[in-house]
DNA sequence: ACATTTTGTTAGATGAATCTAACATTGTAG
DNA sequence: CTACAATGTTAGATTCATCTAACAAAATGT
């Protein structure tokens, strides 16, 4: 049995983990804004449950095991922020805090009927990818609008840092998932990119926005 | 901030005082499956905090402070399931240790969503009043279908003691609330009942039954 | 290479919610 | 009215998740 607690830090791990496959304490300590020690003593409850693998000094690293339970969790928060958002109207901007709370439920019903009253989805209100109930992600390679070039058209596909300020943001600027951006300029001295969409005039995205736009090349 | 187990709590004593108004930590106990000595310390922290009257020895009795936070979860609680049935399609006897999980969602948001989609309902899929948003509620004062007598045409219009084994019989018989039964005759040896409805054969309900479905009487 | 900063661990305390064992009060049945 | 049963409280222990203070290891920079 996963504790709720745990379970967060699961979750907390597998997303600091995506690229190096390790994290220190002391990041995770602040992505949870729990201090060192308390983490250092919940991982070694967690390697106790072969959910991580924990030596001193070292990186911690999920198990396989843990792997998979993280990914259960985050099905089932973006399994949760998709049913807010589609079913329910709540904005993208939203749904982030209630779903940290639904995420926990007990129930394998209940996250059952969401995923089929959604039409088992593959990606969330985010463009984020929902695991299967294997805990099995389909990885898709987007691109960074800050990595793209002028003279492209790309479409938006997903957003890292979903911070609620963020995405109300993007939402004041008419910027959705789906949103075919095209790249009139890129100023080199600071990264910021002129561009146009939507028969908008054209704006100013700076570079902090486009690292954190995740977009598809449209030929 | 009242904590989940707190709220818990709450929702047990004001869902058992209904007459007197009075529990005991006997009770409670037995109710929510916790100890006497641990009952007992949470009744003097709900009374620190104006939830409840405790005096050693004595009944417990909710506050008006204490009655309202219960009804605010009772609310909750009731919505929550309300949407499982209307919205998401389970039946009514799955959706309550769901909603008892759900109901502790901290976002005024989310509960005023599910209020607003299911067209502000008064009522919960088992026919319980839903308190107002100040935890008013508004009684309906029905009869015990075990106090009708022969001759009678009722029309179901609430259960009491929600199990899912009461609701799963209940399926079995097609009887739901709304259902319009003519009793036919009332042995009086064990007041069990000879019943008709929806065009069914005759059907015998035992006194236990006829104890928990609550009707109101048709002309 | 050493001093300083950053990161991580150990030890011990705390608060919430629970338990058992022992004792106290209240209610009840002869 | 007394004895026994039922109910309730007190005291002390436990588990979980957290903290601070002190110490230790690793990384960094001159
Ligand atoms: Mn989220
Ligand atoms: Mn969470
Ligand atoms: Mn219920
Ligand atoms: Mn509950």
């Amino acid at each position: 049995m996963i504790s709720l607690t745990e379970e967060n830090y699961l979750k907390a791990l597998f997303n600091l983990a995506n690229n190096a496959g390790e994290v220190n304490v002391n990041e995770l300590s602040k992505q949870l804004d729990i201090k060192m020690p308390t983490v250092t003593s919940m991982m070694k409850k967690l390697a106790e449950k072969k959910l991580v693998h924990y030596e001193s000094y070292k990186p911690l690293r999920l198990t396989e095991k843990g792997k998979k339970e993280a990914a259960l969790v985050i099905r089932k928060h973006r399994l949760t922020e998709m049913f807010l958002v589609d079913k329910m109207g709540f904005g993208w901007e939203e749904v982030h805090d209630i779903a940290e709370q639904v995420e926990h439920v007990r129930s394998a019903v209940f996250f059952d009927k969401l995923d089929e009253l959604l039409g088992f989805p593959k990606i969330d209100p985010h463009g984020a990818p929902i695991p299967d109930k294997n805990g099995k992600f389909a990885w898709i390679a987007y691109d960074k609008l800050s990595d793209c070039h002028a003279g492209e058209t790309v479409k938006v596909s997903a957003v890292i840092h979903t911070s609620s300020e963020f995405l109300k943001f993007l939402n004041n600027r008419e910027i959705r998932l789906g949103t075919k951006i095209k790249i009139k300029s890129v100023e080199s001295f600071d990264g910021s990119m002129i561009v146009s969409y939507d028969n908008r005039p054209a704006d100013t995205l700076t570079h902090t926005v486009c690292e954190r736009l995740l977009v598809e090349k449209t030929k």
